[in-house]
DNA sequence: CTGCATCCGACCGGATACTG
DNA sequence: CAGTATCCGGTCGGATGCAG
């Protein structure tokens, strides 16, 4: 059946662009080297201190932390909590419960990761 | 070996890491933009052309297509098929059986992000 | 300690034109 | 059609310095 942009594609762009749509605001809010990152550790470790976080993630530099906090917390990932009655101020971020609905994207992730790193390590494909 | 942060946070900091270095993995291969898109469209339609493909992902450039393709098929995760037969030459990409190991993944971001749409239009956090 | 402001180089990626 | 080459502006992000 030569169907160049047919019927049967049409139909597949809805069904199709559901998924595709759906994954890339997911990617539009929780992409970018970072921001799982930041998330997951801050549901591992409970509440973290900036310096700490940035101790933790190795690579990041203070500046990016910070743009990346902030993205956060505007979107509800992350809250910050200001301990004013110390010197110098201590500054805790802690994960919401609405990071919490990140989980099943978490595992999956990691479950990938960890399985492609063994494939990679077995040279699985290594068409030569 | 002095332990300046604690045994408490360096016990963490391995069940932790384990997490975060396998998160750390998968996005390096399938993060940014565009690489899981591709991987989408190549899974629902099958085989898919280059120009066709750049029609369907709204908004990358053939130059970025092109390098996104050529990363993919190094990680294995897309197969490039030319028919030298025909005039102009025809090439179409189809998706690996690797591609789809990333398939609940693919549907955890995808659950996610509707919902997160949900939550969006609902203003279920506008704390303003 | 917890960041923000500034400077500045590196890189990303769009537009355009071109090849086979 | 299936890309590649070049140009070039914009953004990312490191380094440094500073403020509360």
């Amino acid at each position: 059946m030569e169907n160049p942009v047919g019927t049967e594609e049409i139909a597949c762009k809805g069904a199709c662009s559901e998924n595709l749509s759906a994954v890339e605001d997911a990617i539009y809010v929780i992409g970018g080297k970072w921001k799982l990152k930041i998330i997951i550790v801050l549901q591992e470790f409970g509440n973290v201190r900036f310096n700490e976080l940035q101790r933790t993630i190795t690579g990041i530099s203070a500046r990016v932390l910070s743009n990346e906090l902030k993205d956060l917390e505007l979107n509800g990932f992350v809250k910050r909590v200001v301990h004013a009655e110390q010197t110098p101020v201590v500054v805790e971020y802690i994960s919401t419960d609405y990071s919490r609905t990140l989980k099943p994207v978490i595992i999956s992730l990691s479950e990938w990761g960890k399985s492609h790193k063994q494939n990679i390590r077995e040279d699985v494909f290594s068409f030569g």
